[in-house]
DNA sequence: TCTTGACCTTCCACCTGCTGGAACCCTTAT
DNA sequence: ATAAGGGTTCCAGCAGGTGGAAGGTCAAGA
């Protein structure tokens, strides 16, 4: 498979796929022609890194993942400890913007909307 | 003031107020000696941009809040589209994040998380 | 008066996770 | 022969800062 195969079959942009080279997930062979040549190893990787990634896992966590993934003897509970906390961290981001949202929709609700200059949103936001 | 006592009173970083300045918020008066004087206006407008981005607002809403701000003839209306445009964000993300957070705790509860090798959560992520 | 330590300054590089573009080579069909 | 549509490299840039080096300044204590 040349990288446009991979890139449709992953999901993941032909440019994203190079920079995950680039940082060293995946090490395709080359063509004569200096092309990338992919097996379906490499394309269930990619997969792999596409789908934790949407799922919010960062870079460094797809390494340590990739390596559970590829390690035959790890123990279940490693990965479930990483996604643990990965979770917790979701938690943690949707709290900060329910916060947020509350905070926000107080200064819209109170705020007429209209001609005036006076703002509700404005006058909070400057408080110091 | 000096920028310790500003970043102290604003909550900002030292190093984000000199950035601040960089990209054009703020431009205060150079004592003899090359350091920022800050007054009391120029603290609020840095307070000002502490929340807004604290509220998930970016650089560029700030820069028109902040004309907004400083703008005595404004309308509350536009001060109010941006603020539920910035609201329907914090929605979508989330959204998003809820999304995540129920894939990813339903593999958690699949995960034996013992010392065994077969785990639910690589082997749903290595799909393609 | 000297020295120490806490401030302040500038500048440059780096972070995450890509993305866009330029300039170029290779393949395939017409 | 040529044009379209692959592929390649490298360089620059996005947001929104942060870290560090190298140096100037100020105030207090010995």
């Amino acid at each position: 498979m040349n990288i446009g195969d991979v890139a449709e079959r992953s999901g993941l942009p032909a440019k994203t796929i190079r920079y995950y080279e680039d940082i060293g997930f995946i090490k395709p062979r080359r063509g004569a022609n200096g092309y990338r040549h992919f097996d379906e190893k490499e394309l269930h990787k990619l997969a792999f890194i596409g789908r934790a990634r949407s799922l919010g896992f960062t870079i460094e966590d797809c390494r340590t993942l990739l390596a559970l993934y590829e390690d035959k003897h790890r123990a279940s509970a490693d990965v479930k400890r990483i996604a643990k906390q990965n979770l917790k961290e979701i938690d943690a981001k949707i709290a900060d913007l329910k916060a947020m949202r509350a905070t926000l929709s107080h200064l819209v609700a109170e705020c007429a909307g209209d001609d005036r200059p006076d703002c509700p949103i404005l006058n909070d936001l400057g408080r110091v």
